[in-house]
DNA sequence: TTGTGTGAATCTCTTCACAGCT
DNA sequence: AGCTGTGAAGAGATTCACACAA
């Protein structure tokens, strides 16, 4: 299960996202360059090049990459050439935020399912999706074709609903909890920790540390 | 500027926060081992000593880390031994959702500013604290010590508040619009930026890539 | 001439393995 | 005996620098 010999890692991926940004705000170039692309998004050209080039060479030597198929190909790595159906999981002051937060379907990620174990909540419907309790999960995810979780329920609560959500065959999880979630190895996790941010940038401020400077991504 | 001889590299800063956090579920223990942090983590045990072995040797052979002198020393890296003013920019969903998040003010965070430039906001008051226009932000960052900003407003408006912010004399932004902000290189930034990860985890989920498998973090 | 693609060098982070402290 | 701290090895990631294609 762990990388074999030729793979693209995570920290390539990363920057995929940023290229994919950066070429729809680049316009309606038909080519661009690596220097190009490189100064949109902050990195240096040989690693965009070195990026780019997991993708086989098409690049061409003296103008460029054809834009075109260059967001094609990020999109087909990325998986946002398609849709996918995603389950809120806790409809608090966040999940709330998330539920209505516009960037996520550009890309093709909906919401099409909430889950809340709030008895006040459960029944009624946010913009004509009605909100169930955690036990309807299973049946929602086979129901609505969901793939992917996102989890913005608090703390103690996300060890259990990620175990649900891994038990009901779920296999891409985005967990806003502040903890450390298991999952099994065949199962995908991606973690937001506001707090883990937040002291990164504090400690950044603090500015030189115990035995010498920080070094700045 | 850059890094020196000897330096945190931010991919330790990162896990002392979990390091941080797994104090303080770890109970009362006295001394702790890197290999209990280590488990409690996720993380090598060679790590956890390569990691804590920054601060000084004041690891205690046989027995392991002093709890209470290690979380000290942790928080004083992250700088969370002392209180932080922030001003929140940007009351709309995620701004509201952060505003009310739990997590921040028990590690010293404390949002007493508010600017929004919706004029339907401005004046009325949230939890006691007014709600400003952006034109407010140098004023108050004065009279109420503020030193850090989160940016919760829309990827158009970004760099304009950010500029504002940074003319402000803020050193420390934490940044979830979805767009590469520029700052001048004084100035700490710290983005979360959900569509990137919502498309690392779309990426991963949809499992091998073109010319191999990814590495897993 | 311009800009790609990539070996080789460099730099950084992680793991190994073990001397030495308690 | 148990566990830290760290040199040295290993694994990755990034940058350099240049042959080569259009």
């Amino acid at each position: 299960m762990e990388s074999k010999k030729t793979g693209i890692s995570i920290t390539t991926i990363h920057r995929l996202s940023y290229y994919s940004r950066a070429l729809v705000e680049s316009g309606e170039l038909v080519f661009i360059s690596s220097q190009e692309l490189a100064r949109l998004t902050g990195l240096g050209d040989a690693l965009v090049r070195r990026d780019l080039s997991y993708f086989g060479r098409f690049g061409v030597p003296g103008k460029g990459y054809p834009v075109a198929e260059l967001k094609e190909r990020i999109s087909g790595i990325l998986g946002t050439n398609r849709k996918w159906n995603i389950a809120l999981i806790g409809l608090g002051n966040l999940g709330s935020a998330l539920f209505r937060y516009k960037g996520f379907e550009r890309q093709g990620f909906e919401i099409t399912a909430i889950f809340d174990n709030d008895p006040g909540k459960i029944g009624k419907s946010k913009a004509g999706i009605e909100i169930r309790g955690i036990d309807w999960l299973e049946r929602e995810v086979r129901k609505k074709k969901i793939e992917m979780v996102i989890v913005a329920v608090p703390a103690d609560a996300a060890q259990g609903v990620v175990d649900t959500a891994v038990g009901a065959g779920i296999k891409a999880i985005l967990n806003f909890a502040p903890v450390k979630v298991r999952v099994p190895g065949a199962v995908n996790l991606v973690n937001i920790d506001f707090t883990v941010e937040l002291e990164r940038l504090s400690c950044l401020a603090t500015g030189k540390m115990a035995g010498g400077e920080i070094k700045r991504a």
